[in-house]
RNA sequence: GUCGGCGUGGCGGAACGGCAGACGCGCCGGACUUAGGAUCCGGUGCCCGAGAGGGCAUGGAGGUUCAAAUCCUCUCGCCGACACCA
């Protein structure tokens, strides 16, 4: 008999033959055509880079899980991948193997991916499988360029930028991490000036901001994340004349126009279109020198709160257009190019950073916000706060608040400032100095300039040869398709950003030869109601997205004006301490654990292991735990027999209320993506079954209605073994295409229920009582108990307080 | 520095303000076994107690409440994001 057990369930053989039916069958085939609820269960493509843990895997079982619900709950779910296949990896890994193709190691990969994939018993649409390197797609990326270039969304400007000496390459903004290139953490970036491709996000950066309020269904640290990337801030532009420049004057921006009494001197950033012109002849040599020494520094350096400040005085002097003062201008780092107008006005006594730039170069500090309590007596750190304005003309008295509008209505009165808004989002640099990426469709023409390629000549393709665009004139040389002369290709590809910004929109009808996607459809399946992947792009991806759907919404291609409508970002997966990868040396594979114990039991441990946001440790002795409730689950539906009866007998209705509960729990925390509790409930039901038969329970109606019940519930994480079992209990429909079992809420109702009662809040005694007992009835029943009496000491209760009908709580 | 999040048994972790520790791992004891790393049964927060039972427990200190892991204040520790944005 152990013997016979022991061989009985063995994932190794229903696997693949489940694996094979469901692939047969299009099992997740999405119709288009489908009176049905619409669902579309997203998972955040990869990048193929031929490292696929188990680990990765986590991502793609919550997807498949929602996607198997979704189904038997009657949904037409949409549950698709594809491969973000453009990318600097592949150009490194074909060089380290000696020159082979790109699209040599990424198909390669692809094909390894899916593979493992397919073995998890995960199931894609497979049919609508895209990949950003094929033409077919990047054709559309291109067409969507186009689109952007002609709603004036894509600009090419000379401007500093962020340079990866690694890479070779541009970054954009985003990409740069405290300095650093986001893909090596040990270099720093360096900063040029080139001319290069940029989208126009910052024109949609109030919608973009507004429309977070939409997304309730995001955790809010990813709606957090992108308020302080977008960083709005309101604020007034103020010009201040400059001595001895007629009609001349520097503007600055403040978002502190109250304190404009308050300005002492001013400071332009280094690279400051205005230095050189008013820098008097005495202090140019050493401006000079400041400037250049500012200009190398990097930005790290430079960023760095904890550095000393520094700067140089240029000699020449600015009015204060509010008080007509004449103030020093002077040049330091800390204030940035990039952001506002590249110039302040600086307020020390009410700007920590001003503050310590007066106390180093001893420049006047003028109070004018009192904070509450008064004038401060000695000005030894800056007040930041509001407060009422003081030494401030016409202004005095008034809240700081107040005296903001005032100030910017008295500056607009006079023409010498305006109300503005600035955001620290800037413009989104796509320009990519590499080969495999999506071409730019551009063609440069000495007469007519930047000459978009017309749609008809899409898709500029890549040349097969792998050498940089820019050296291969097979590629970059070509005519203009306006004069028919000699011109050039843009040889720069786009950020592969660009790709992940729409490919959601590709799975909706990928073959389609006339259209980026085909607008019906997307009014059909549009927004993505779940979308599941790493935290790592809470920003990047995540806003640039939403800025192409807002941008496809306006061209009137799109109904929806937001991508996604529920986000979830699942935690990573840990061995001994490190994020699990092939490259790391500490990464399970698909091969390994399905050859071991099989994908269903790796699938409901990676979910079982803890919190799904959280990372998770994985250690092979949890997993043991899972195999054994797959078997005892298996016992119990296939074998039932085999199980030891010891008593004379057990309830049947307990046992049909611990499955409608549990119909309950599973469905609930499987919509909420509470996996870990899910796999919890799904082993107190086998728990309790088991409990049933040992008791000497009839193998009756209801036992057939819990074995069924099971089964089914456990389709969505375990859906080999749920197969197979379902086919031996005699179903003749595939478990695939069964219905979700229904909560039978009149079953699930508690017919007694535990009277707690306390006194004084401690838990005196327990008693088992009807459900619905009147609130009278209850504290007759508590007060008929002897502990609770002794606890009373003698006396009755001066307060009684009732919590639903289960606790009671006596106050003496 | 600023803003988030998190601190619960030996471990991973459960707990609409209402029985803390579900479920699992591990461990202890037992049954069946030639054997057990299979399976089954029982136990397992800490302290006192033979037992019934009692006391103490959710990083620490206060507070609100009949009642706090949960809410508030302070504090310590860990993790994450941002970091001179005027």
């Amino acid at each position: 008999m152990n013997q016979r057990r022991r061989s009985a369930y063995v994932p190794q053989e229903i696997e693949p033959k489940w694996q094979k039916i469901w692939a047969d069958r299009g099992v997740m085939k999405a119709a288009d055509t489908s009176t049905k609820p619409k669902y579309y269960d997203l998972v955040m493509y990869p990048y193929p880079s031929g490292d696929l843990t188990v680990g990765h895997a986590r991502n793609y079982v919550m997807g498949d899980i929602l996607a198997r619900l979704k189904r038997m709950q009657g949904y037409e779910v949409l549950h698709p991948f594809g491969w973000d296949a453009f990318g600097l990896p592949a150009e490194n890994a074909a060089m380290k193997r000696g020159g082979i193709h790109p699209q040599t190691w990424t198909i390669e990969n692809i094909a390894k991916g899916k593979r493992e994939l397919k073995m998890m018993g995960i199931l894609y649409d497979w049919d609508r499988e895209v990949s950003s390197c094929v033409p077919d797609f990047y054709h559309w990326t291109e067409w969507l360029f186009l689109l952007f270039y002609k709603r004036g969304l894509a600009y090419r400007a000379m401007s500093p930028v962020n340079w990866c000496p690694v890479d070779k390459t541009v970054l954009a903004n985003e990409q740069v991490v405290n300095g650093r290139c986001w893909r090596h953490p040990d270099v720093e970036v360096e900063k040029r000036d080139l001319e290069q491709w940029f989208f126009k996000i910052t024109d949609y950066a109030d919608r973009l901001l507004d429309d977070l309020a939409l997304l309730e269904k995001w955790p809010t640290k990813v709606r957090v994340m992108q308020t302080n990337w977008i960083g709005r801030s309101e604020g007034a532009e103020v010009d201040f004349p400059i001595v001895g420049h007629e009609g001349e004057s520097i503007r600055i921006y403040t978002t502190r126009p109250d304190t404009l009494f308050g300005a002492t001197f001013m400071v332009l950033a280094p690279e400051h279109p205005l230095v050189e012109k008013i820098t008097i002849d005495k202090q140019r040599a050493d401006v000079r020198e400041y400037v250049e020494k500012a200009r190398k520094a990097s930005e790290i350096d430079r960023l760095s709160t904890e550095r000393a400040k520094t700067g140089i005085n240029t000699g020449a002097f600015a009015v204060n257009p509010v008080n007509g003062e004449k103030i020093p201008i002077w040049i330091a780092d800390y204030v940035l190019m990039t952001y506002g107008t590249g110039a302040i006005m600086a307020v020390p006594a009410h700007d920590e950073r001003d503050f310590e730039f007066a106390r180093r170069f001893n420049l006047p500090i003028r109070e004018v916000i009192a904070p509450p309590g008064g004038p401060q007596r000695d000005l030894s750190e800056a007040f930041v706060g509001p407060g009422v304005m003081v030494n401030s003309g016409e202004f005095d008295g008034l809240e700081s608040k107040v005296g903001f509008d005032r100030v910017i209505a008295w500056l607009e009165n006079k023409g010498e400032g305006k109300r503005a808004i600035k955001y620290r989002l800037r413009d989104w640099l796509i320009s990519r100095q590499r080969y495999w990426g999506c071409p730019i469709p551009i063609i440069y023409c000495e007469v007519d300039g930047i000459v978009p390629v017309p749609a008809k000549d899409l898709p500029v393709l890549l040349p097969e040869e792998y050498k940089p665009l820019s050296e291969n004139p097979d590629f970059f040389k070509t005519t203009c398709p306006i004069c028919g002369r000699d011109a050039r290709r843009e040889t720069d590809t786009m950020d592969t950003f660009v790709d992940s910004s729409w490919y959601f929109l590709r799975y909706l009808s990928p073959t389609d030869t006339t259209e980026p996607f085909d607008p019906e459809l997307a009014n059909y399946w549009m927004p993505v109601d779940q979308y599941t992947g790493g935290v790592e792009h809470a920003i990047l991806h995540l806003l640039y997205s939403r800025f192409f759907i807002k941008v496809l919404h306006d061209a009137g291609m799109l109904e929806a004006s937001e991508p996604f409508m529920r986000l979830f970002n699942q935690g990573m997966v840990k061995r001994f301490g490190q994020v699990m990868s092939k490259s790391a040396g500490n990464g399970v594979s698909p091969d390994e654990l399905v050859a071991k114990q099989g994908a269903d039991a790796g699938r409901i441990y990676e979910m079982f292991i803890g919190p799904p946001e959280e990372d998770v440790e994985w250690n092979d002795a949890g997993l043991n735990g899972v195999v054994r409730f797959l078997q005892r689950v298996w016992r119990l539906v296939i074998e039932p027999d085999s199980i030891v009866v010891g008593g004379s007998g057990a309830d049947p209705v307990l046992l049909r209320r611990k499955v409608a509960q549990t119909v309950k729990n599973v469905t609930d925390d499987y919509e909420e993506l509470r996996f870990n509790t899910a796999v919890a409930y799904l082993m107190e039901l086998a728990n309790a079954m088991q409990d049933y038969l040992q008791q000497g329970g009839a193998r009756d109606e209801s036992w057939d209605h819990a074995v069924r019940t099971l089964v089914k519930l456990l389709n969505p994480i375990g859906p080999h073994i749920a197969e197979e079992m379902w086919e031996r209990l005699g179903e003749r429909s595939m478990l695939a295409d069964a219905q979700w079992p229904e909560f039978d809420a009149a079953a699930a109702a508690e017919p007694e229920v535990t009277l707690v009662v306390q006194v004084a809040g401690k838990v005196r005694d327990r008693l088992s009582v009807p459900a619905g007992l009147s609130q009278d009835q209850a504290l007759e029943k508590a007060l008929g108990s002897d502990r609770v009496k002794a606890a009373l000491d003698g006396g009755g209760p001066s307060k009684v307080i009732y919590v639903q009908d289960r606790l009671i709580n006596l106050v003496p």
